[in-house]
Parts: C-alpha cells; sequence; structure tokens
DNA sequence: GACCTGCTGCGGCGTG
C-alpha cells in the first residue's frame, strides 16, 4: 500500500517528496492519493496538522504534471475562508509547484492588483482566493468567466466544515453552480478538506449537493496521544465584593474604578497565574470583553510579582497588526506566552507547541472544544491537555432552583462525556437563507447582464443549493426586490431581469461581495497606530477609561464624524462593551447534563471542589424532585425543565406565551410568571394535543431583529418563514409538550 | 449567554 500510493505520484512530485526527507507519507496521504488520482468528489477529513493539503495536493499536481499544461485557463482553484491561511497555504505549497513547474497564485484583498491581471491575462496552474474575492471575480469580469475557469479540473474547499449550514457556505456552493453553468461543464471534481466531523455524510453532501453518496470519503486514522482532561470548580459567594484592581496601580487624585463583582475570582486568578505562567498556554475566555478582563487581571498580577508580561489579548476586534504580535510571539519567541483569546486562535492559523488549553466556562459547542484540544498535544510524545474552569454561585436550600443546580459546571460535564464518546454537532444545513438568495440574484444579474427569473430559478434553486426554496416563495422574493420601496431589481419589457435604481448604487460598493453582515464601528487608536475597533452601540465619552488588547486607557477624544475614538495610556480601566446574542446548544448536550444530575456516576477528571459542587447539584435536583417531574412551583412563579436544546426551548416558550402566558427563558429552563402549576398543565396538554401548530402564529410573539444582510429586504410573511425554517423547531412541539406531561 | 470571516476600481499624488 505504501509502496503503491507513492509510486503513482509524477516523477517531479516523488523527486520533491526525497528533497523534503518525509520517512514516509502520513496515514491520510497514503489514503487519500489513490482517490484523488482517479478523480471525482472527495471528502478528506483528518485532525489539525495531520497533512491534508498534501493529501490533495501531491494527486493533483501529479494529474497536472501528467495532463497538457496551457495557459487558457486555471487547473485547480483552491478556496479558502481566511486570507492568512490562504497565506500560510502559498508558503506551504510554493516549492512543491515549482518543482512540479505549475503556476501558484495568491488571490485575495490583500494582493496587489497587479498580480491579479498578471494571472487574469495568461490563467494556468492553481489559483488560491476567497470566496468573495471570487465573487468580485465573476461579478466585474463576468465576460471571462468561460475563458479563465473553462479548462477548470478541480476545486479545492479548505476548512469544509467552517463553510456548511452557513451564509458564506451557500455563497461558495453558489459560486460553484455558476462557474460551471457558464463554462457549460455539468460537473468539475470537488474536493473538500475538513477538520474530523461529527458526520461524514453530511459533509458529503454539502460538497455536492443532491449528490452526496457519490461523494469518495476520506478519513485519516486518529493519530493522537491521548488527553489528559480536568474540570476545576470555583464557588463565589452571590455578593462577591467587587474586586479592585491592585492599589500601586492606581495614579495619586486618579478616581478609583471598581471592577464589576462578575471579573475574576480571586481563588480563580491566583490558579490561572500558577497553572500558566512561565509556559506558552491559550486561555480561552468565552467572549472579547472577558478576554480583556481576564488579560489586565493576569498582566496585573505579572506587574505585581515584577515579572515581564506574559499575558496577551486576542480576539476579532483587535487590530490585525496587534493580533500577529501575539500569534509570532508563541510561534517564534522562546519567552513563554499566553494568548487569551476567543475563537480567532481556533481555526487553521499555525502558533506552534502549546503546553496547556484551558478554558473558562463550557463553551457553545463540543465541536469548537474539540477543535481546541487540538491545539496542544500537536508533538507525537505529548497528551493534549485541557482544563475547564467553572465558576458557580454559592447556594443553599432557599436559593433560586437554578442557581442550586450548577448548571455551568453540569453543562461542562456534559460537554466533557460527548467528547469522550466522541460525538459532536453535526452542521445545521436546514435553512431557506433568503438574503443570501437575495444576494446571488444580484451577483448572477450582475455577471450576466441580465436573467430570466425562470433561468436565474432554475440555476440558484433547483441545480444551486438554494434547494429549499420553491418556485411561489422565489417569485415572492422578486416582487420584494422589484418593490418601490427596495428598487433591487426592474424587468425589462422582454422579461429580463435587470437591477433597479438601488441595486445598482449597491452593487457598485466594494461592500456588496460578502453575504454576511458587518456592523458599523469606531476605530480605537492611540498616539502611535490603530488598536482596533469599538462597536458604535457602546457608549463611550472622553475621559472614561477602558480596557483594550489587554492594557488600560483613558478615552482622549470621540470623532463621530471621523469615526475614530482616541485613547492614551492608564493606570485604572472598565471592562469594554460588546453585545453579543448567545448560542444555541445542541438537544444532545442538554439531555446529557439530565444524565449527569440523575445518575451517581463520578468522574475521575472534576477537582475536590467540582466534585463537591456536582454532589450539591445532585442533592438540590433530587430534594426538588426533578427526577420524576419536569415541572416546579417556585415561588409564585412555575419553572419547566424540558431538558432539551436552545431551539427546542424557545419554541416551547413561544407557543406557551401565545397561548397568553407570560415568562422567558432562564438557562435551560423556562419560568413562568405568575401562574400556577394547574394551568401551565393545560396549556402543555393543548399543546400536546395540537398536531399541526400554527407556526406563524408562534413567530407572532418572537422578537425578529435583522440578522442577515437583507433581511430588510422581506415581506414580514417571508421574514416569519425564514425565522420558522431557520430559527424554530415546530414539528416537535408536540412531542416536547408530551415529554414534559410525562415525566 | 457568543464568536468569526471579507472587499474593486479609480482618481490623485509622489517617486524613480
Amino acid at each position: 500500500m505504501l509502496a503503491s500510493a507513492f509510486e503513482r505520484l509524477a516523477l517531479p512530485v516523488r523527486r520533491w517528496i526525497w528533497q523534503q526527507k518525509w520517512a514516509s507519507l502520513r496515514d491520510v496521504q497514503e489514503k487519500a492519493i489513490p482517490i484523488v488520482l482517479d478523480g471525482g468528489d472527495v471528502v478528506i477529513s483528518a485532525r489539525t496538522a495531520a497533512g491534508k493539503t498534501e493529501a490533495a495536493f501531491l494527486p493533483l499536481l501529479s494529474r497536472l504534471v501528467e495532463s497538457e499544461q496551457t495557459a487558457d485557463g486555471f487547473a485547480v482553484l483552491y478556496v479558502s475562508p481566511l486570507k492568512a491561511l490562504i497565506n500560510d497555504q502559498h508558503r506551504r505549497l510554493e516549492s512543491l509547484c515549482e518543482a512540479c513547474d505549475v503556476l501558484l497564485h495568491k488571490w485575495h484583498g490583500d494582493v496587489n492588483e497587479s498580480a491579479k491581471a498578471r494571472a487574469r491575462r495568461r490563467p494556468s496552474g492553481i489559483v488560491l482566493i476567497t470566496p468573495e474575492s471570487l465573487e468580485a471575480l465573476l461579478v466585474r469580469r463576468g465576460g471571462e468567466v468561460p475563458r479563465l475557469f473553462g479548462r477548470l479540473d478541480t476545486v479545492v474547499i479548505d476548512e469544509l466544515h467552517a463553510f456548511i449550514g452557513t451564509e458564506r457556505g451557500m455563497q461558495l456552493q453558489s459560486l460553484l453552480t455558476r462557474i460551471e453553468a457558464a463554462t457549460g461543464r455539468q460537473r468539475i471534481d470537488r474536493i473538500g478538506l475538513s477538520a474530523t466531523l461529527g458526520d461524514m455524510q453530511l459533509a458529503a453532501e454539502a460538497l455536492r449537493p443532491g449528490d452526496g453518496q457519490e461523494v469518495s470519503i476520506v478519513e485519516g486514522a486518529d493519530e493522537g496521544n491521548g488527553l489528559k482532561l480536568q474540570i476545576r470548580g470555583y464557588e463565589v459567594s452571590a455578593s462577591v465584593a467587587a474586586v479592585k484592581p491592585p492599589e500601586d496601580d492606581k495614579a495619586p487624585g486618579e478616581s478609583p474604578e471598581p471592577f464589576e463583582a462578575s471579573d475574576v475570582p480571586e481563588a480563580l486568578a491566583n490558579d490561572l497565574f500558577r497553572i500558566l505562567r512561565g509556559r506558552s498556554n491559550l486561555l480561552f475566555a468565552g467572549s472579547r470583553a472577558k478576554v480583556e478582563t481576564y488579560t489586565d487581571r493576569l498582566s496585573a498580577m505579572c506587574r505585581q510579582e515584577r515579572l515581564p508580561n506574559e499575558f496577551f489579548a486576542h480576539h476579532g476586534n483587535l487590530a490585525k497588526a496587534v493580533r500577529e504580535e501575539v500569534e509570532i510571539r508563541l510561534r517564534d519567541d522562546p519567552r513563554p506566552t499566553t494568548a487569551v483569546a476567543t475563537m480567532t486562535l481556533e481555526l487553521g492559523i499555525d502558533i506552534g507547541e502549546v503546553a496547556t488549553v484551558a478554558q473558562i466556562g463550557p463553551g457553545f459547542s463540543v465541536a469548537s472544544l474539540r477543535q481546541r484540544l487540538g491545539r496542544s498535544g500537536r508533538r507525537a510524545d505529548k497528551p493534549a491537555i485541557l482544563r475547564i474552569f467553572a465558576v458557580e454561585t454559592a447556594a443553599g436550600p432557599s436559593s433560586h432552583p437554578i442557581d442550586r443546580l450548577h448548571l455551568d459546571l453540569v453543562q461542562s460535564i456534559a460537554m466533557v462525556e460527548c467528547l469522550r464518546e466522541n460525538w459532536c454537532e453535526p452542521p445545521t444545513v436546514a435553512g431557506l437563507h433568503l438574503s443570501t438568495l437575495i444576494h446571488q440574484i444580484l451577483a448572477l444579474i450582475l455577471q450576466t447582464g441580465g436573467v430570466r427569473p425562470l433561468v436565474a430559478w432554475e440555476l440558484l434553486c433547483n441545480r444551486g443549493p438554494f434547494r429549499s426554496v420553491e418556485k411561489m416563495v422565489f417569485v415572492d422574493l422578486l416582487r420584494c426586490m422589484a418593490s418601490p420601496a427596495n428598487q433591487l431589481v426592474e424587468q425589462s419589457p422582454q422579461g429580463m431581469l435587470m437591477l433597479g435604481a438601488k441595486g445598482e448604487k449597491i452593487a457598485e460598493s466594494y461592500e456588496f461581495y460578502a453575504v454576511f453582515m458587518s456592523e458599523v464601528e469606531y476605530r480605537i487608536v492611540d498616539e502611535t497606530r490603530t488598536l482596533g475597533t469599538y462597536p458604535i452601540a457602546a457608549p463611550v465619552a472622553p475621559n472614561e477609561t477602558l480596557i483594550f488588547a489587554g492594557r488600560r486607557w483613558r478615552i482622549v477624544s470621540v470623532d463621530d464624524e471621523a469615526r475614530v475614538i482616541t485613547v492614551q495610556p492608564t493606570r485604572a480601566g472598565k471592562p469594554p462593551y460588546f453585545a453579543g446574542d448567545g448560542g444555541d446548544i445542541h438537544d444532545h448536550i442538554v439531555a446529557k447534563m439530565r444524565e449527569v444530575l440523575a445518575g451517581d456516576e463520578g468522574y475521575f477528571y472534576l477537582d475536590e471542589t467540582a466534585a463537591q459542587l456536582l454532589a450539591a447539584a445532585r442533592g438540590a435536583f433530587r430534594d426538588l424532585g426533578l427526577h420524576e417531574r419536569s415541572l416546579l412551583p417556585s415561588g409564585d412563579n412555575v419553572l419547566i425543565f424540558p431538558w432539551v436544546g436552545t431551539k427546542q426551548l424557545k419554541t416551547l416558550l413561544l407557543a406557551l406565551l401565545a397561548r397568553k402566558m407570560k415568562g422567558s427563558a432562564a438557562w435551560h429552563a423556562i419560568e413562568i410568571l405568575e401562574a400556577s402549576a394547574d394551568s401551565v398543565l393545560r396549556k402543555l396538554e393543548d399543546i400536546a394535543a395540537n398536531e399541526d401548530p400554527d407556526a406563524m402564529r408562534l413567530a407572532d410573539h418572537l422578537a425578529m431583529p435583522q440578522l442577515a444582510k437583507f433581511d430588510h429586504v422581506l415581506s414580514s410573511e417571508l421574514m416569519n418563514l425564514v425565522t420558522i425554517r431557520e430559527r424554530l423547531d415546530v414539528p416537535v412541539l408536540p412531542s416536547i409538550a408530551a415529554k414534559v406531561l410525562i415525566s
């Protein structure tokens, strides 16, 4: 097997491998080479750093070398969700391509216009591109598409999981369909590269919608070296005193700026410092505000100990240069460095070896936990180490039932159990994605100069990815786009769809190419450079203080016209404000939480406090009778514990609100206000008996912020349709209510 | 109770 995979590669490719002095091909490469050489669609899945890129490109380059190369079209199109990843891959593939005499082009927003023009004049070889740059190319140079892509051999999609079920994923699928249509090709081979996914069949279907069974699947063996786990518990009193910054950090005469009580408990700060200091680590803090608070606290501890700082913030609102300093220090600098980060350090980018991955709280998904874990233990002899720090409020018999159940800790345990059972969330592929479809209709008109409505529907919805959009919905959508208020499109006397006045305007701007929404933000600058961006919704005024990029600042001026906030270093600071909108926790995790609470199994990875907190939570679970019922009177209110995921919980809540109850979601429960258990029971019986719930009635009770870029174009009927299909889970409503009634 | 991603064409000016 080993010999045969290698021997099937073209001579220049084999010669390049000899030059690299590789002892052998990696497992995933052995498996992928013969399959990719034979052609067809392939998903290649393996853990980070297992050699997926070469698994695809060694055989692809072999095919290229052995075919007749010309300069009349690109041969391979590689699409990546990140510019940084394109730069990494370019570095990685450069010498291999050179050895094979194949041109390799980078193509994204930071690449020179002249380099792109050169590639366009004599198109050949491999292009590494983002979906947005590909969109721009199709929209601005629609006429050149047949010449550029007419001889395309293969499309490679990197980080396939990042595209599944998302707006950008729909756009990418649509782009590929548009290329296939414009070049008159039935089918151009697709190769998806991905970290290990929960469900490979879903990945195959995402790669080739409607024909997933025809996709070959290559899974790399798990070459991991074991996993070391710990969950550490922390109990803080409900009325914990505000944690103040150290005295010596305040300038004389400066007014004190106490931190919020929710900031960093003393015992947790001490443990984090003790565990992380002196080595290189990742600390996933959970939100941008927490990244700033924890970085600030831990660097203040360095100062107190008279040590050089080793804690640095890393999140999406920090300027690229600020983030790169942290990445380079992690990768190349021998000094110990802990990056305190959000999910910015979860994906692809090379940051070298870290000793520990630590996380505050359970996070939102097992998939992300798995991805984070992949960041440690990459060296052959070291296991991956993951520590979760769970902070719980002290609770007694008189406390609120939800506090007594210590749900943060219980969720952490449930998620670790899922991880150990090798389960992770399957990507969600449902959804109408009408906002993205509006974008693609505009893009198709720009690319072709005009299109008939039926042709557009055939291409985008029947052949392309918007499969759940029926003709009638498509017609409604076109009406919204053409309405006098929107004027995105109009129809010519011959029946062609053309851009309307406002459509023209939108398409002129470079902001058109991305399908996702982006907020308006201020730039934060100190005397020398831009530190990052700050939401316009956050209230700021001169002389207020702010923690940003892990340091403390005083706001000098706010220029609303230029949207610039100028800051100066100072010695006190308040955590920043970022709006967030909460994530969906999967059903499987919440069901597992109930198992953890109802069971008596011990978990070897809990520290003493965590074990005590779990024992207390299990005691409360039985005391409250939750092992035999799901309804709990609590003062004037009633708590419902359906033990389902966020989406289903929200749907059940809406069904109750639609039946004139008052209440809200409270953690993993629903709290109904001023009602008796009996009255709630009757409503639940009604919901359980109603096999065909009136979905539109539910949507009426839901606050519907415009979440996607073109949601404002949709009529309220279409907006409701989107909400019901994408944000709620209406069909299961009767069965959830029935389940609550039985238990 | 959240997070992340991306961007063209052209006019105007300075430099080699």
